[in-house]
DNA sequence: TATAATAAATAGTATTACTACCAAAACTTA
DNA sequence: TAAGTTTTGGTAGTAATACTATTTATTATA
């Protein structure tokens, strides 16, 4: 059983409503497929606009700078993630089996449960490991912040956070030791591919290391003060 | 006691060695404020040459491009710290009071034993927090990674590593927990400034909530199957 | 069907990233 | 010390990028 999902994302993130032409999803879906191919900063309008059969001008109606429209699909991204945990977490009691789940979300191990004709999610999945911190790493942080970009990003962190302290209530940091574990698992996945002496997972193929390590993390943390 | 700091480079990093001439480390200095004021995103070659008086060909004949001027002046960093770590932890025979050192230094507690006249090491730290990571994501990371580029930052990690296996010779994943302790630390220090719902610091002045955080977080680690 | 409103394309500009070529300085060597 | 040669830096460009003002086409409404 599959649903059609619709997120709804926050206006200041794009000119035009992409959703709402055709155009727009194109955008949304070429534009994917671009930034996962040739990476961010090699990623232009220009190129978007020849890959698509359309114009720079016209993207632009649709999205401010290509920066804008990197914060609008991570955006998305996280908004996604969120909807799916809670999702799987529904009807759970037990928070460690809840914890097991943000970790097989983060290592991109659930199925998915939703679909979006224009949002290829395995290639997005990789547009947040490997791009995923610019979209917040820049001069106009505490902007974009106060216009709400980074919304999903911290709802999904807080989501996280309330789970932990469903643990082990006596906890401190909960919200860091969240994003700290979201980041982990991006940057680790990272670098087990790129740079694999920053690991300890060897050439495996899956991600079953890294989970193991992300647990580990994550129990061990918790267990500090714990009853 | 203070000391003169040679850090030898490596030369792929550079078309003509910075350290070689004045012009040279003006661009070191001038290009660690820059980049510092206006962001790695905003920083242009042709600014900086303005700014220190000379022209774009100029310092191109220094560095291939803006990036690569970044990479360099984050392994001086890395290089920098593995230095005063070597140097804090020598003739420091117990572990714990090693990772503690490692901790001080990663939340840059630990005053400097090195003076650089054209290196601010302050800047250079704010740059390693909110631009370090643009080094190594990038579609280019395995070639640079081959020229060796990173090697400095894996070095660092590397020690860190030793100490952790010091600790507790049963850890499993001393290099992740290593990599994701400097990332951590630099990227709580950045969501404690502009993201602070991804944290747990509250408005704290110094980063006191930060170190311990990050003490918790290793030693919990590490104390998975000791003794 | 006329009119308004919206969507998208044309045709630009300023800035950025980079390069080929040239000139001055300084360092050799005769 | 004069001529040659390397080193160092500058001039003057180009192609690509990021963006905008204006115009044209399309769609919706009266």
């Amino acid at each position: 059983m599959e649903f059609q999902l619709q997120i709804k994302m926050n206006p200041t993130l794009y000119v035009r409503d992409p959703e709402s032409s055709a155009l727009g999803k194109n955008i949304i879906r070429h534009g994917i497929q671009m930034i996962y191919d040739v990476g961010f900063e090699h990623f232009t309008f220009k190129k978007l606009a020849v890959d698509i059969g359309t114009t720079e001008a016209s993207i632009y109606r649709y999205f401010e700078n290509k920066h804008r429209l990197l914060t609008y699909v991570t955006a998305w991204f996280w908004t996604w993630m969120e909807y799916q945990l809670v999702f799987h977490t529904n009807n759970v009691t037990d928070s460690r089996q809840k914890i097991d789940t943000v970790i097989d979300l983060l290592t991109f191990q659930q199925k998915d449960q939703f679909i979006v004709e224009y949002v290829n999610k395995e290639m997005l999945h990789g547009i947040v490991v490997a791009e995923g911190n610019k979209a917040y790493f820049t001069k106009h942080v505490n902007e974009d912040n106060k216009a709400m970009l980074f919304q999903p990003y911290k709802d999904l962190c807080h989501r996280i956070a309330e789970i932990f302290l469903d643990y082990n209530s006596k906890y401190e940091f909960p919200h860091s030791l969240a994003s700290t574990l979201v980041e982990t698992a991006y940057h680790q996945m990272f670098f087990k591919e790129h740079l694999p002496r920053l690991t300890d997972f060897g050439n495996e193929k899956g991600s079953k290391s890294l989970t193991r390590y992300l647990q580990y993390l994550v129990y061990s943390c918790l267990a500090v003060g714990n009853q």
